[in-house]
DNA sequence: GTTTATGCAAATTCTTTGCAATACT
DNA sequence: AGTATTGCAAAGAATTTGCATAAAC
């Protein structure tokens, strides 16, 4: 690994040290497309780098907003990319996420956006995320 | 506690032996009224249970649909119960949910429910969960 | 050269499992 | 009486913290 475009950019443009394992794991988001749970990137990445360090390294990167938690509902956290225009003030406020019962892959839903909902009067609404679960397009 | 109504004819309803640990379980459920979490549970059982057996608890309750986990922003794992009509074929299929920032507690909103979303053609939804983020009315 | 990240060890916390004693029906 | 549940001890995961070494700027 290490040869994916843009780590280190992306990592400058965060204010963050530019190391190899920021840039691995970022590489493996970025190459896999989905959303990453620690025990995934200590799989992917053991040979190089100790359990702790990734622990770190998500937690870096949950504080930049460089990625977002991604709500499970079996008990695993995962993470995934950021994709929002960073020139913009903060944060995306909604998620979108599906997740497939057969592989178990779960991936940020972009092309969808949620509807407006009407909370109880008194609620005040900052954030949103939807998970979906059922059949991806692969597995049906 | 001990003295809520229900909580025996619930546990017979579904088949699972009464026992004080499993209508203090339901009891606290029923009068907390927000998700709770296992560690929720320790601390207001403890005096009376032990943690495995809440743990065991739990997940007797999952398995009977008494109970759903909620999803949750930090890591924690919470539970709510289930209010869905026992006399319909199974489970609901969409969970809405409302996470407050200040108080922390989350609570199950049954006067909203999901529209429907339109998914990328290939993909099956089977199941929605929705949280919502914000303040609640209390702490508005 | 100064500051920050990493690796390793170890401490905590969370969750599960085995088994004998107890409680439920 | 027969079967399922509980408590305790202990194993196994998951996550966090401290500190000396190494790497980044």
């Amino acid at each position: 690994m290490g040869n994916i475009p843009n780590t280190t950019n992306i990592l400058k443009d965060n204010k963050l040290r530019v190391t190899s394992c920021r840039r691995d794991v970022l590489a493996t988001f970025i190459t896999r497309k989905v959303a990453l749970s620690h025990s995934d990137l200590e799989e992917a990445l053991k040979e190089n780098f100790d359990r702790v360090t990734i622990y770190r390294t998500l937690k870096t990167f949950l504080d930049s907003d460089l990625i977002h938690k991604v709500l499970d509902d079996s008990g695993a956290t995962k993470y995934a990319l950021c994709t929002h225009n960073r020139s913009e003030p903060h944060h995306e406020h909604e998620h979108v996420h599906f997740k497939c019962e057969k592989c178990g892959k779960t991936n940020c839903i972009e092309e969808v956006s949620l509807p407006k909902i009407a909370l109880p009067a008194g609620y005040l609404s900052k954030e949103m995320s939807l998970l979906v679960v059922g059949i991806c397009k692969e597995c049906s």
